[in-house]
DNA sequence: GCAAAAGTGTTAACTGTACACCCATGA
DNA sequence: TCATGGGTGTACAGTTAACACTTTTGC
């Protein structure tokens, strides 16, 4: 990718993308798929990555794959790790795309991931990329990835698990304005299990760290519900007192 | 360090280690002093570590580093995250150490953070290794490091004591057996607050993750306190039905 | 008027927290 | 006998968890 600027690549670290976005339905993430060439085979589908430039940060690498990718900035990118097993190319099939790729395929590339959080409603990665095979894909629907891409899916999707039971971050996959049912069942679809709605509500309610906004669904075949929006100061008074679990 | 290996080294990526050991009193880290030849300033440390062999993972090469160090294997080690600000190396001093070490010092290196935790009673790391001037500093009276150490040093400690709430990792740090007190007093040192004696034991006692030993202490001037000992079996058990918080 | 999702209260069980005194030992 | 840290119980407040019906809208 981006091969203007081979010249500066520093050819033993990558990072890569793991991209969360949640359609009020399930969990997704934004795959590459390999042109499969290989008739018979499984499709394959990648993360996005890219191998990191000598003067720039694996912050900045990372961002700046996401951006290339979506076309969005500023949104929640976090590292969750390092990866290095001797075997990460040890795919045939993976050696060879990556041949298509890159200057040296079978050099020994260390790869450090990162996790971002999007909101995808109303958003297409197409717009925004159109060269290539970009996808959402539900993320209990993908079970096999190319060269250690599907442990780098498991343990991020992990990561979200646990860091949304102790903050907030689950906001940064939903619009600005939200519903309590879609806030409700973002949380139902991360933690993998029912949460009673009643209780679900007034615990959130109480935490003051939504606000309900003078504004209705429309349209809806149903009693419309409020939007509500996210309070940031109130959850960071809410973290310096200590706070830290949600309680799921 | 390990001059004997350098064909095999990649230049790249170096890992670093943040060794914990706690003394009963307080929480201590293992540093490396930098043997001062500027006079007036201020004696400096930094954490252990070494560039990465071309054919090892970087979980290998922590083990490593932090064998050659300490002599001990299969100790809790764990991945902390990877750093790569591209000032690193910025503090004069820090370059011309490096320069003694290493081939090419001004190199761009990526360092990957681990932390260990380990039993440092009846524990002196300079057995293991008498060339280097390796001693246990109170976390606490740290504030400031070569390179970028603080703020690895930072992350890790903030990183332990995030992950000591929800899973049972202090244990590393006791030996075998260990008094309820001495237990408690991790807690408290980690937590940097006070917890309150009754309800901290009733808690450990009641999720039966410490089996008490037929044996107390001998020869301490007051009542002896019982040993006990971590149960991992019950732990597992626990943490299959969902525990994930000691609610310190 | 019906289907669909929004919204709302109460109770019982459990968990967290605050708090003070007697006990066993060595010196 | 004194100094030191070990070890114990209770009551109140707060939190979690379980549970079912009414409301508002579009069709």
């Amino acid at each position: 990718m981006d091969n203007n600027y081979q010249h500066n690549l520093n050819k033993g670290i990558s990072v890569d993308c793991v991209i969360f976005g949640f359609d009020f339905e399930k969990l997704k993430v934004l795959v590459i798929q390999r042109e499969s060439n290989e008739a018979g085979t499984m499709a394959r589908f990648s993360l996005p990555g890219d191998l990191i430039f000598d003067d720039e940060t694996l912050d900045q690498a990372a961002s700046r794959v996401l951006k290339e990718l979506t076309g969005l900035e500023n949104i929640f990118l976090e590292q969750l790790q390092a990866f290095s097993s001797l075997n990460r190319l040890s795919k045939p099939a993976d050696k060879e795309w990556l041949r298509q790729m890159r200057e040296q395929p079978e050099e020994r590339v260390i790869t450090v991931a990162y996790y971002a959080l999007v909101n995808l409603n109303g958003f297409n990665p197409m717009a925004a990329n159109f060269a290539k095979a970009v996808s959402w894909k539900p993320v209990d629907d993908i079970n096999s990835m190319a060269f250690d891409h599907f442990e780098i899916l498991q343990k991020a999707h992990q990561q979200l698990h646990s860091k949304l039971k102790i903050q907030p971050i689950g906001f940064n996959l939903l619009p600005e304005k939200f519903t309590l049912s879609q806030l409700h069942k973002l949380y139902e679809v991360i933690a993998g299990k029912e949460l009673d709605k009643r209780n679900f509500r007034r615990k959130m309610i109480k935490l003051e760290i939504v606000e309900k906004l003078n504004e209705k669904q429309k349209g809806v075949p149903h009693k419309p519900s409020s939007f509500y929006q996210f309070n940031l100061e109130n959850y960071q008074k809410l973290a310096e007192t200590g706070f830290d679990n949600f309680g799921f």
